[in-house]
DNA sequence: CATGAATGAGAGTTCATTCAT
DNA sequence: GATGAATGAACTCTCATTCAT
């Protein structure tokens, strides 16, 4: 029992290895420069050995695709915490932004780049992106009871606002935003969440007149 | 002088005739298929002569990348029939997203694509972009003086807007919507738009009431 | 002395275990699906397990061409039944046809394929070939003291025989009989065989006549 | 014109030196070790160059294929020399035995080989070996009009011959006449010829008589 | 101006085989 | 006796690019 745990380890371990190695050459080099071979070198062993651990090199989008999925479920349920529905939506758009500016990588995988969503597309792996969509979906309709939002479809409110954070994400990561100084980055996030969410917070009203 | 003229002219001919040429391969077959040789092949000329042309596969992008923008602010124009300012920002929405969708691939390469950017951050080509999103920040300023929006920072409002409309093109252009039915996608984007909108259209005054 | 022979008992079952499943995947998949791993797999051993057991890949293929060559003399053998020299003769081509049919892969392996026979050059393991050859000229020759032909070398009696049943089999297995219809071929065959051999049935005597 | 004949020259050439070494490679190295890189090898050039001669490998086979059949047909027509229609039947074995040990590879790509059919299958290139077999059959059919043959199915004779015929060759192309020492191989080839032929010569009735 | 010819680099993948454990 | 892990050497094929002509 001992020795098969160890394998089992030891093999995970590899599998992980790639997997971060993977991940690293997309950061450093973009995605047409991570080849079989590339990783393979990277971690110093010979590209046939990749196979031992996946199938194929789209096994390995996968993998990191549904890795990536699952770290932003785990890190979207601290929104939890907030209970006020409201300020838990503008708490999502938040933890949204900061996991795609600190996962970039991840994030573009999972919701910019080609390649892997063709193959995927029959797949079943949606599923895990589903779970975090139907997550937020329930703070939508949260925040619809709670006379926060109008009661307009649901589908419809939840595509609207993951438009404008993955708008925001996606322009920061492949790099649209010449026109915002870098260091002003995360303040101009920060001010179009405000923005676009300011407008209705309760009693408030906006486009009248005051907000400072 | 006329024949350097002449010359000139064939010479623009030529490169106008091979960027159309890489925007049809573009369009009908995607980005992957877009390669030197297939471009040659398809105006029956030899690769080499590309070269002529062209410094290398990225100038032609470049050049792509600058065509697209123009024919973004060109279609951008047409919102100027439309004179209350607020209306004239949801159609620039709209507008937007028509171009997206209609030209997958010249959004696609002006804002999703990795490639082009990369070699273009030295250069001097992004005045073409900054254009469009001047003329958005006009409108912008105008919806504020007309006080159909708050009086924040208008570059902050204009990125949450662009985000917002940018957001739902590159989702649909990457596919990501598979939880929506392609046949309600339309209608979807224009709820969005609405969704995001509506709720402070003058007088009707939302988050406070509810909203049939 | 128990053990060592118990051991060698496991050894052979294992050697069996390891051809029987080769030559079904020859069966099943073809030749070219014949790989070491796939053997492994399919037993569930490893594959430096097969190295136990034979040298290297072309070991193994020895070994199912002696196999093959087993199968067929002791199917060769039911000839015996028949009496008559002639028509044990005719018998042998049909019952010739008939092993190579309905064992593509193992005459493919014996009579036509390149691979096991250049490393067999050397080797000894014609001997069981010989044993089939030796069989078919010990009719021939019966056939001579019969009448039924005439009184020439053996050898090359032999040789013609065999090359008229081979070449049908292999045509066949190799699919060069893309102008005959499948469902004609067996009966083709047996028109063939009795065309070969009919000409000297007796009475029916053949181009008789004229031939300067 | 001049200048683009001498291209054109230069271009086939080209096809003919890397045709003239895969044929090479074939015989000196067997199928397997026929690759695009061996080729390009062989000629000193990169295996890229092959491909702007060749579409890919099974183009190559393709050619080399059409060729042999070619060559095969414009050598078979030599047995129009001869009128008897029966001499010239047994003519046409023995051209078909030599060019089949005179040209090894081609016969073996032709009529043994496995690779090259299984592609070729949709293939309209069956053509020219059909031609070829209507050439024979249509010295059947002579053969029967003069009486040296019974009049039955010529598709069933004309195969029955080229089996014979295919068979020899290919049981030597593929060295499985080690029991044949190589010195007499040509002479049993003959004596095989004469064996299967001369029974019916004029008198020399063999089987004559008995046979139930 | 235009090109045919050529290539280096590299892609993903598979295989037979070895060896320390 | 058995194996998991590893690999070197191949494979076919494509691409952007160069250069002599």
């Amino acid at each position: 029992m001992g020795i098969t745990e160890r394998k089992q380890k030891a093999r995970l371990a590899m599998r992980t290895l790639i997997l971060d190695t993977a991940m690293r050459l997309f950061l450093e080099e973009g995605f047409e420069k991570v080849t079989v071979r590339r990783i393979a070198g990277a971690i110093e062993y010979s590209p046939a050995t990749i196979y031992l651990y996946f199938r194929d090199k789209n096994d390995i989008l996968f993998a990191l695709h549904a890795e990536g999925f699952d770290r932003f479920y785990r890190l979207q349920q601290t929104v939890l915490q907030v209970k006020d529905p409201w300020e838990r939506l503008r708490m999502h758009a938040r933890v949204y932004i900061s996991f795609a500016l600190e996962n970039r990588e991840y994030y573009d995988l999972m919701f910019i780049m080609r390649g892997p969503v063709e193959k995927l597309k029959a797949a079943r792996d949606w599923s895990v992106g589903i779970r975090s969509y139907d997550f937020l979906k329930e703070n939508i309709r949260d925040c619809m009871a709670a006379g926060y939002l109008p009661k307009t479809e649901v589908d419809v409110a939840a595509f609207a606002i993951w438009s404008f954070t993955h708008g925001m994400a996606s322009l920061i990561i492949r790099q649209r935003c010449a026109m915002i100084s870098p260091d002003l980055l995360s303040s101009v996030v920060d001010g179009a969440i405000d923005f676009m969410t300011a407008r209705i917070e309760k009693g408030k009203m906006i486009g009248k007149g005051r907000r400072k």
